[in-house]
RNA sequence: GCCCACGUAGCUCAGUCGGUAGAGCACUUCCUUGGUAAGGAAGAGGUCAACGGUUCGAAUCCGUUCGUGGGCUCCA
C-alpha cells in the first residue's frame, strides 16, 4: 500500500506503526520533533497503524499549536501518574490542556502544598527519565466502568456513564491508566519542558454546588528554551502588574475602611483618567453623539419595570429615604431611555446617540475583585443608540469603527466574538436573526474576523465582545456592543414613521473602553507605567544641577505651563543623578536639566525617558518637542469637532 | 459566594520555641552645591488589620469579621 507522508510516497507494509512510516519520510531531526500524525481532521497516535482509508499523513510537530496541545495533555497525564504514586488516595477527575499549559483536578482529603508540587514535579521528571510508552487501549464502556469502579475512581465512572457510548479508550503510562480520547505523545521521554505553577480550588464540572476539587496548574512547552521564554514573560508581567505600579507611581489606592472594589484616585491617577475622559468626549462629539447625564440613584419601581429588580437584584445596592426605596444604578440605560421618551420622536430624529461617563455600582462577589480590573464602583463610557431597524447595521458599523480607531491609538490588537441567542432569552426568532445578522454584517463589512460564541448572548439580545490584547498578549474584555429588543418594548419607546404611525425603535448598548477603571489597569500594564506623552500626568520635569539655578527653573516652569505642558520642577537639594533616577522611576517622558550653561544660553538639556540624550536645546524648541509628542492621537481621523 | 494562602512603619520585607518590635527605601532636620539611575549624619515614625478567646504573658496559638492574593463561578 502506498501512502503520501509529508508529501512523499511511502510504501507501507502490514503491521507498521505511524512512527515507522514517518521515520522513512522525515529527517532524524524532524522525526525527533514529531508528536502525533494527522490524517484529514483526525490526529493519530504514532504507535497506531495506518487507519483504513487514510491516504495522506501529515506530521504534527512539537512546536505547532496542535503539537503543543498534545504535549500539554500528555503532561497532564504524567502529572496525574505522579500524584497517584505519591498520594494514592487521591481520586483523578479531568486534566485537559489549556492556553500555555494544562491542569488536572484531583479529589483529595487536603489541599496540595507548594512542597507537594515540588515532590510531584520531581516524580514527573523521574518518569520522563524512564521514557515510558503511552499505550492506548480500546475497551467497552462496561469493561472500563468495572475497571475504574474497582479502583475507586468514582469521577471516571461518572464520566463514562455520562458519555453514553459503547466503546471508550484509555491510555496507560507507567502504572497509571486514564480514561482519555487521546492522542498522546508516544513516550514520556518527549515531555522535557514543563513546570507546575500553582494549586487552586475548582468545582467539579465548574458548578459551585459540586464539591471543591484540588486543581494543579502547570505549563508545558516543546523545548526548555520555550519554557524559559514563557516563564520570563510571566516575570515581566509581574513587574508590570498595575497594582504594583499604581502604588509605585502614586496613581490610586484601595482602603479597607472604604470597602472592597472601591478605588481612590490620587492626583496623578485622577489626572490620567481626566485626560482619557476628555479624549473620549471629543471623540464622541466627532461621531455625532450627544452628552446626557442621569442620577446615581433611581426609584426602585423603575428597576422593577426594567426587569433588573427580578434579574439583577443580588448585584445591586439599594438605599431608602422618606420611605421610598431607591436602587443605585448598575447600568445607565434607564435614564437614557427616559430622556428619549421625554418627547415625541420623529423618524427624522433617529438615530439618537446618548453618551454618558456613567458611574455604576455592582455588588460583585467578594472573590472576584481584582485591582482595577474588577471593582464594584466604576465609570462606564456608556452610550445607547436608539435607531430605526433599517439603521441598525450602519450604527453597529459605526461603533465597531469607533472601537478600532480607539484601539489603534493605544496600540492594542483585538479580537471580536459574536455571542448568539442563549436558551433563556426573550424576543422572536426573527428579531434575533435580524440582529445577529446585523452584527455579523458589520464585522464582515469591516473585514474583521470573529469567533462565534454560541448561546452566550445576553437574555435580551446578541452581542459583539471585543477583547484587546496587551503587550504581553493577555486578553481583556473591554468594548461590547449589545442589541436590545426588550427595553424598548418594556419602556414603550417609539418614533413616528414616515407613514404617520408609531414604530418601535431598536436600542444598542455599547461601551468602547468598557470601564475607565479597567481600561486604566490595562493601560498601565500595556505601557508598563510609561504612559505616552499625551496621557502622562507629568510630561516634563525640570531638574536643576544646583540650587543656583532654582530661580531660572521657576521661569522655565512658568513658560512651559503657559504652553500647556504638564511640567513641574525638582529644585530639591539633591544631586542630579538622584533627581534623574527618580524621574526615570516615575516614567516621566522628558527631563529638562538646567545647570549654569543652560541658564546662560536660555536653554535646557533634554533627556528622554529611556535614556536618550537630545542635548542642549533652546527653551522654545524644547517646548515644541514636548508639545509635538503630546498631540499625536487627536490628529487622527482628520475630522473637525468643536469642543472647548 | 466557594477553596487555599496571606495581612508587621508611607513602601518592600525580617521577626527562631509564646517573653509586649527590626532593616532598607521614603519622610524631617543638619552637613554637602554635586552635570544625567541612589552623597553623608542624626531624628521621627508601629494598638503587629479589627474584635473575641486560650495563657502569668500573644505579632506569634484558636475563633469570628474585614481586606488582599491565586483559582473556581460570574463579569466592564
Amino acid at each position: 500500500m502506498q501512502v503520501t507522508v509529508a508529501g512523499q510516497q511511502v510504501s507501507v507494509e502490514a503491521g507498521m506503526s505511524l512512527a515507522d512510516i514517518f521515520k522513512q519520510a522525515l529527517s532524524g531531526k524532524q522525526f525527533k520533533n514529531l508528536v502525533v500524525a494527522r490524517c484529514g481532521e483526525a490526529l493519530l497516535d504514532l504507535t497506531t497503524p495506518v487507519p483504513a482509508g487514510c491516504e495522506t499523513l501529515e506530521p504534527v510537530f512539537a512546536d505547532s499549536p496542535e503539537g503543543l496541545e498534545v504535549i500539554r495533555h500528555s503532561t497532564a497525564h504524567l502529572m496525574a501518574e505522579a500524584v497517584k504514586k505519591l498520594f494514592p488516595t487521591a481520586k483523578v477527575t479531568i486534566g485537559p490542556s489549556v492556553e500555555n499549559g494544562f491542569y488536572y483536578d484531583f479529589d483529595y482529603e487536603r489541599p496540595f502544598t507548594p512542597e507537594d508540587l515540588e515532590a510531584i514535579e520531581a516524580e514527573m521528571v523521574r518518569s520522563v527519565g524512564a521514557d515510558k510508552p503511552f499505550a492506548r487501549a480500546e475497551l467497552t464502556s462496561a469493561e472500563a466502568r468495572a475497571k475504574f469502579a474497582a479502583e475507586g475512581e468514582t469521577y471516571k465512572v461518572e464520566l463514562i456513564d455520562d458519555l453514553g457510548v459503547e466503546q471508550v479508550s484509555t491510555y496507560t503510562q507507567g502504572g497509571f491508566t486514564d480514561l482519555c480520547r487521546g492522542p498522546h505523545v508516544p513516550r514520556t521521554g518527549l515531555l522535557k519542558a514543563f513546570k507546575l505553577t500553582t494549586v487552586a480550588g475548582a468545582y467539579w464540572r465548574g458548578d459551585e454546588k459540586n464539591p471543591m476539587l484540588q486543581r494543579i496548574y502547570g505549563t508545558a512547552w516543546a523545548t526548555p528554551k520555550d519554557l524559559k521564554v514563557y516563564l520570563d514573560r510571566l516575570e515581566e508581567a509581574k513587574k508590570r502588574d498595575h497594582r504594583k505600579l499604581g502604588t509605585a507611581l502614586d496613581l490610586f489606592s484601595f482602603h479597607e475602611d472604604v470597602g472592597g472594589g472601591m478605588v481612590l484616585w490620587h492626583p496623578k491617577g485622577a489626572l490620567v483618567r481626566a485626560i482619557l475622559e476628555d479624549f473620549e468626549r471629543k471623540e464622541h462629539l466627532k461621531r455625532g453623539y450627544q452628552f446626557v447625564q442621569g442620577p446615581l440613584i433611581l426609584r426602585r419601581e423603575l428597576w422593577e419595570k426594567s426587569g433588573h429588580y427580578d434579574n439583577y437584584r443580588e448585584n445591586m445596592y439599594f438605599t431608602e429615604i422618606d420611605e421610598q426605596a431607591y436602587g443605585i444604578k448598575p447600568m445607565n440605560c434607564l435614564s437614557h431611555m427616559l430622556i428619549y421618551k421625554s418627547r415625541l420622536r420623529s423618524y427624522r430624529d433617529l438615530p439618537q446617540r446618548y453618551f454618558e461617563l456613567g458611574v455604576v455600582h455592582r455588588h460583585e462577589k467578594s472573590g472576584v475583585l481584582h485591582g482595577l480590573l474588577r471593582v464594584r464602583s466604576f465609570t462606564q463610557d456608556d452610550a445607547h443608540l436608539i435607531c430605526r431597524p433599517d439603521q441598525l447595521r450602519d450604527e453597529i458599523i459605526g461603533v465597531v469603527k469607533f472601537v478600532r480607531d480607539i484601539m489603534d491609538i493605544f496600540g492594542f490588537d483585538f479580537e471580536a466574538e459574536i455571542s448568539t441567542r442563549p436558551e433563556k432569552s426573550i424576543g422572536s426568532d426573527e428579531d434575533w436573526d435580524r440582529a445577529t445578522d446585523a452584527l455579523k454584517d458589520a464585522l464582515d463589512h469591516m473585514q474583521m474576523p470573529y469567533a462565534i460564541n454560541a448561546g452566550d448572548g445576553a437574555f435580551y439580545g446578541p452581542k459583539i465582545d471585543i477583547k484587546i490584547k496587551d503587550a504581553l498578549e493577555r486578553r481583556w474584555q473591554c468594548a461590547t456592543v449589545q442589541c436590545d429588543f426588550t427595553l424598548p418594548e418594556r419602556f414603550d419607546l417609539s418614533y413616528i414613521g414616515e407613514d404617520g404611525n408609531k414604530h418601535r425603535p431598536v436600542m444598542l448598548h455599547r461601551v468602547i473602553l468598557g470601564s475607565i477603571e479597567r481600561f486604566m489597569g490595562v493601560l498601565i500594564e500595556h505601557f508598563a507605567g510609561a504612559f505616552p506623552v499625551w496621557l502622562a500626568p507629568v510630561q516634563a520635569r525640570i531638574l536643576t544641577v544646583t540650587d543656583a539655578q532654582n530661580g531660572h527653573a521657576e521661569k522655565v516652569l512658568r513658560f512651559l505651563q503657559e504652553k500647556g505642558i504638564r511640567a513641574e520642577a525638582d529644585v530639591r537639594n539633591e544631586k542630579l543623578g538622584y533627581k534623574v533616577r527618580e524621574a526615570q522611576l516615575e516614567r516621566i517622558p522628558y527631563m529638562l536639566v538646567i545647570g549654569d550653561k543652560e541658564v546662560e544660553a536660555d536653554s535646557v538639556n533634554v533627556r528622554v525617558r529611556g535614556g536618550a540624550d537630545i542635548g542642549l536645546v533652546p527653551l522654545d524648541e524644547a517646548a515644541r518637542i514636548v508639545r509635538e509628542a503630546a498631540i499625536e492621537p487627536f490628529k487622527r481621523g482628520g475630522m473637525s469637532y468643536s469642543f472647548s
